[in-house]
DNA sequence: ACCAAACTAGACCGTACAGTCCATTTTTAC
DNA sequence: GTAAAAATGGACTGTACGGTCTAGTTTGGT
């Protein structure tokens, strides 16, 4: 959030920080507008004289979210050796999606995908598809080089970070208690990384 | 469904299909009881004295769901070659999970995982944690043939399962209009079990 | 200092919905 | 056939919420 630099822009953006976090945690529903004005400190009039209606709220309060949320610098700039590069990305990778704010906003977008599929096409776009096209050029790198042999990048870059969620994420997405521990989930993506490489190790 | 031998027991699965297709078609909070009344063609007070609240109907529903999901026999008996038998079963697995019923329930359960815990739970073991459980043996099975070389089946297994699932199941709960072509996803499915396979191929 | 724009509190409207009540009718069981 | 059990429908209660309105107050630019 950058410069309030008048009371009226900084009322918009407490208002706009108490709807993220009220829609990410407890859905669309279930969130109601007197809510967010009281959370924000704000009346609702003024709720409503920034954002239209609960839609527009809501649309606004997620796709602020989602930019936030924009996968960072997970790939370097020069790749090193296969193995150990994928494994650190792995990493990163899995750290990022599991997170606290992650999986809010994808339930969160996921449930609402009917009711607002302009939303959750958003989040598809910034998340797994931006994702998936940063990785498919690095693996595209790597068989430049020889060092995999890979015939259809994107498809591969989609196994992969399909291989990366694994049980974990599903087990938060359900919310189940007990979740892996720290050890089996490092054992989880070293094994998965060597997978994938014996997987598409170039023969020669 | 088996043998409304009464008229009341009659009513109650009416209630009850009625209240599966609208919760899983629309979720929890956007199903009302009136409707559900109306749909089941029963008035109000008899959907009450069968289910005390929404709460109950709505877990006694999606646990009737799951029970129906139950994935059916996706692994013959006899394990046939490797690779074939992989890809037979991928294909299944496949088209099970993205049926618009799996896809609903699915869908459904992972939006109330924080209000009904229970019950996404209930739903994460009939599904996920039960096909796990099954292809894990089977890659058992292949291990002790000298087929496949896997060190932890039942990690093999998550990893299997989860690329099959791939890009195009994310699209299809993100409601994305456009998804995979038919011949894509086949195109997909076989070069994940190539991968699986090589990835795990005996050495010797 | 002044005026327009923005904010405030809170009343208010309409609607939707969970759940209850009740007087009447239908179904089931003996 | 009869009496208890179950179902009906519709009225009703209470509550929650989205959204509007109003009358008065604060803020910000000039």
């Amino acid at each position: 959030m950058n410069k309030p630099r008048t009371k009226s822009e900084l009322k918009r953006n407490q208002i706009l920080d108490a709807a993220t976090v009220q829609f990410t945690q407890h859905g669309y529903a279930a969130t109601s507008m007197d809510l967010i004005a009281k959370l924000a400190g704000v009346s609702k009039q003024t709720v409503y004289s920034h954002f239209g209606n609960k839609d527009e709220l809501f649309i606004t309060a997620i796709s602020y979210k989602c930019e936030l949320l924009g996968v960072g610098e997970l790939l370097p700039e020069n790749l090193g050796p296969v193995e150990p590069t994928l494994t650190l990305f792995a990493q990163g990778f899995f750290t990022m999606i599991t997170s606290a704010d992650s999986m809010a906003v994808h339930r969160t977008c996921a449930a609402e995908s009917l009711a607002h599929p302009h939303l959750s096409r958003l989040f598809f776009e910034a998340g797994p598809l931006f994702v998936i096209d940063k990785l498919a050029n690095c693996l595209a790198e790597y068989h430049r080089r020889g060092e995999l042999d890979i015939e259809d990048c994107r498809q591969a870059a989609i196994q992969f970070l399909a291989i990366i969620k694994g049980e974990q994420w599903t087990r938060l997405e359900f919310n189940i208690e007990e979740s892996l521990s720290e050890q089996e989930i490092k054992h989880y993506l070293q094994s998965s990384v060597r997978l994938f490489v014996r997987g598409y190790q170039s023969l020669s």
